[in-house]
DNA sequence: AGCACGCCGACT
DNA sequence: GTCGGCGTGCTC
């Protein structure tokens, strides 16, 4: 008799031991059909042992009940990542795995019978395709002119349906049918994946463009370590607009042609649609977009297409870091300082860093890439970790860096709007953009109309009864009160609760607000909101597009507008208010606000036209203020490394968070005292900041505490947090660890 | 995470 | 009298 240890998809601290008999084997890394309690699930063999489960009496002993797989399901490296990765957060495996298998999701009885065996049933709906034969073109018989064209595109195209043929040719379906009798093309029904908006349209083909000379030497670079077959990685720092999606594209060529794969991790994909088709246009439509729209059929299929090696390239958020990709080669990740990269729930894995671990696992190279990099990796080309390879110049040659202008909103009071935060020389500026014809994006972090509702009476401040946070006034879905954290909405007070006044202040300004002003103060233009509200979540689509063809010509947004890419006609760029950013009560506050002006301004006057940026702020001193008003990454890092430095920060210091919640806030309180001591008693080198309860104090009822566990170097700190996960919480109170955390909120 | 068991309110 | 609310506890 012998054990298998297996992940389960359960957020289980351990792996669960099953029965193998001696004549039967497993791999690791195949799956295997388990009974958990009493249902049914597919776990992932982690290894076989002839040593029972310590502590598990022999009667609770379970066999594994079927192997799915002769070979391992998930490529070896990308099993030790997996290992790897569940050991540095703290996470069981299983979660872990939980992430890398949307198989496992299906896991009653009922789907497993399916899913073995017979092969299952493939995602969306069966379409008549259709695909040339290989023939060679001089036995080819006389065909009607529309008859040769249309054989001609499916040879370029591959497997095609007919569908999208009579977009093109009117009776493709005839024409196609005549062709089929001749033997000149192959018929067949094949299950297509639901539709794709990112593979909705065709894109052109395009050619690899002339590098210039800092892109040339990047890709040399890169292709070099591809071809050494060794792991290397690289901080590919390029100003906004410099070129460095070229770069993957051609790097990413290379390693194809070295046959091995490729994964692109991009921040928010479902805003990068451009990206996705340029990737399309140079290395064709096996590509594997992985976001968060597919159906789980969609992205079931997709991963068996990467699993199987007909899908060689992915691209996608954060959670592509998991895709099955066979003989990973490059790992690109673009825009690596931006903090979408952290998985904010759960497993809360920063991607960036994971995809240093896993091409290094992987024996594969990994390309981090900014206009801005993060500290985090500015440390890793001091400790060599990284080469940094710079493109110095933007890609067209003659594109200028826009113009920055810092206002300070303690000289310039309020223009004509008498908002306090649209300027008189933002009121010029917009005025002057607007005579040019010109398009202007106004940027303010925060949505809504007004971010506290107050009486003007007592002053009492109408807050959410569920979280510690005031409500904020939104007037675009009529006059309602919204909680920001979670989601509790009601129609606005007519009377005050606390002493019956029924007139209010509002007190700041949301995008809702400036939307409003800015389209009374300046009728003639054309004015749009891009925020989450009018996004819905993610469908920035259709406002970017109207800016793009020029429908719009003053944009309002949040974050969100620093994300759409390639807006060619904006040569003007407000940040109404630079200091909310930058007095967050966070140590990465400045390093956050500096990537984000430098984003925001890079928005500015692509292309022909030069582009203005005007930036108000009541502290025009502050040194990441004037760094990016000089373009000055290198300034930046210099100042915020030594300030770091000083207060003993990352990337100078380790850090954990370990936050606590629960509904009585007295056991939140007395159990992070006690984890805290439990944390101290382990290791007297580490340092523990608080306990005290979270910046926002309650959020749906509960209420939260945390404290932060530092220490210099990595060991002490991860003795200390083993020792805090190993002893358990009381019932009521839920504990979770946030390895390098990146929001302290 | 599931899925059981288990103890208290409004329905056929 | 039951159906069902979700609190608590367990899974090799």
């Amino acid at each position: 008799m012998r054990f298998v240890r297996v992940a389960l998809p359960v957020p289980l601290g351990r792996a669960f031991s099953y029965t193998l008999s001696e004549e039967r084997s497993v791999l690791p890394g195949a799956r295997v059909v388990v009974e958990l309690g009493r249902q049914k699930c597919i776990g992932v063999a982690l290894e076989t042992t002839d040593a029972p489960p310590p502590d598990i009496p022999p009667a609770k002993w379970k066999p594994i009940l079927e192997i799915l797989d002769e070979e391992p399901i998930l490529p070896r490296e990308l099993m030790e990542f997996l290992r790897e990765l569940a050991r540095y957060y703290l996470v069981p495996i299983g979660e872990v795995m939980r992430l890398a298998l949307p198989v496992l999701e299906r896991k009653h009885a009922a789907q497993i019978e399916k899913a073995h065996g017979k092969r299952l049933r493939a995602a969306g709906r069966l379409v008549q395709t259709a695909r040339a034969r290989d023939v060679p073109d001089k036995e080819l018989p006389r065909l009607s002119p529309q008859a040769r064209a249309l054989l001609t595109q499916l040879r370029e195209r591959g497997l095609t349906p007919v569908k999208n043929l009579q977009e093109t040719f009117k009776s493709a379906r005839s024409i196609v049918k005549r062709l089929a009798q001749l033997e000149l093309v192959e018929l067949s029904e094949t299950a297509l994946e639901e539709e794709d908006r990112f593979f909705a349209e065709e894109v052109p083909k395009d050619e690899p463009k002339v590098l210039n000379d800092g892109q040339a030497a990047a890709k040399r670079a890169i292709t070099g370590a591809l071809e050494a077959h060794q792991p290397a990685a690289f901080l590919l720092d390029g100003v906004t607009a410099s070129g460095k999606t070229e770069v993957y594209l051609q790097a990413a060529s290379r390693a194809l042609e070295l046959g091995r794969g490729v994964l692109i991790l991009v921040p928010e994909i479902a805003l990068t649609p451009q990206l996705i088709a340029r990737f399309r246009a140079r290395l064709g439509d096996d590509i594997a977009a992985v976001h968060s729209e597919l159906t789980d059929k969609a992205k079931l299929s997709m991963w068996r297409g990467i699993r199987q090696g007909r899908l060689r390239v992915v691209v996608g958020a954060r959670s592509a870091i998991f895709a099955p990709i066979r003989d990973l080669g490059l790992v690109c990740v673009d825009e690596e300082h931006d903090p979408s990269y952290k998985q904010e729930e759960r497993v809360r894995y920063h991607a960036r860093d994971m995809a240093l671990l896993r091409a290094r696992k992987a024996n594969a190279v990994c390309v981090l890439g900014s206009a801005t990099p993060s500290l985090a990796s500015e440390a890793l080309v001091t400790r060599r970790k990284l080469v940094r390879l710079v493109l110095p110049e933007r890609a067209h040659s003659g594109a200028e860096l826009p113009q920055i202008e810092l206002i300070d909103l303690k000289r310039f009071g309020p223009g004509p709007t008498q908002s306090p935060l649209i300027s008189l020389p933002l009121h010029r500026a917009i005025e002057q953009t607007l005579s040019e014809g010109g398009q202007t994006i106004l940027f303010l972090n925060r949505r809504g109309f007004a971010p506290s509702y107050i009486c003007e009476s007592c002053g009492a401040i109408a807050t959410c009864p569920d979280c510690s946070v005031a409500l904020t006034l939104h007037r675009a879905s009529g006059e309602r009160l919204t909680c920001h954290y979670c989601g509790f909405t009601r129609t606005s007070l007519k009377v005050c609760e606390e002493c019956g006044h029924s007139t209010f202040l509002l007190e700041g300004a949301g995008t809702e607000q400036i939307e409003s002003i800015i389209a009374e103060s300046f009728p003639t233009a054309r004015v749009a909101r891009l925020d989450r509200d009018v996004a819905g979540g993610t469908k920035s689509g259709p406002v970017l597009d109207r800016m793009r063809k020029g429908e719009v010509d003053i944009l309002v947004g949040t974050q969100m507008v620093t994300k759409g890419h390639d807006l060619p006609r904006v040569t003007l760029v407000g940040v109404l208010n630079a200091d909310t950013a930058l007095s967050m009560p966070d140590f990465r506050a400045a390093e956050r606000t500096f990537q984000l002006l430098v984003q925001v301004a890079g928005r500015a006057g692509r292309h022909d036209r030069p582009g203005k940026v005007l930036i108000q702020t009541r502290t025009p001193d502050h040194p990441a203020l004037l760094a990016a008003k000089n373009h000055d990454v290198r300034a930046f890092v210099r100042t915020e490394l030594d300030s770091r430095l000083e207060a003993n920060f990352p990337p100078f210091a380790q850090l954990a968070l370990v936050r606590f919640e629960g509904v009585d806030e007295v056991k939140v309180r007395d159990e992070s005292l006690r984890m805290a001591r439990v944390a101290k008693a382990q290791s007297p080198l580490v340092e523990i900041m608080g306990p005290a309860p979270a910046p926002i104090s309650r959020i749906q009822n509960r209420y939260r505490y945390r404290f932060m566990i530092r220490s210099a170097e990595r060991a002490p700190l991860r003795e200390a947090l083993l020792s805090v996960v190993r002893t358990p919480v009381v019932s009521q109170v839920r504990m979770s660890v946030d390895i390098d955390p990146q929001n302290l909120l």
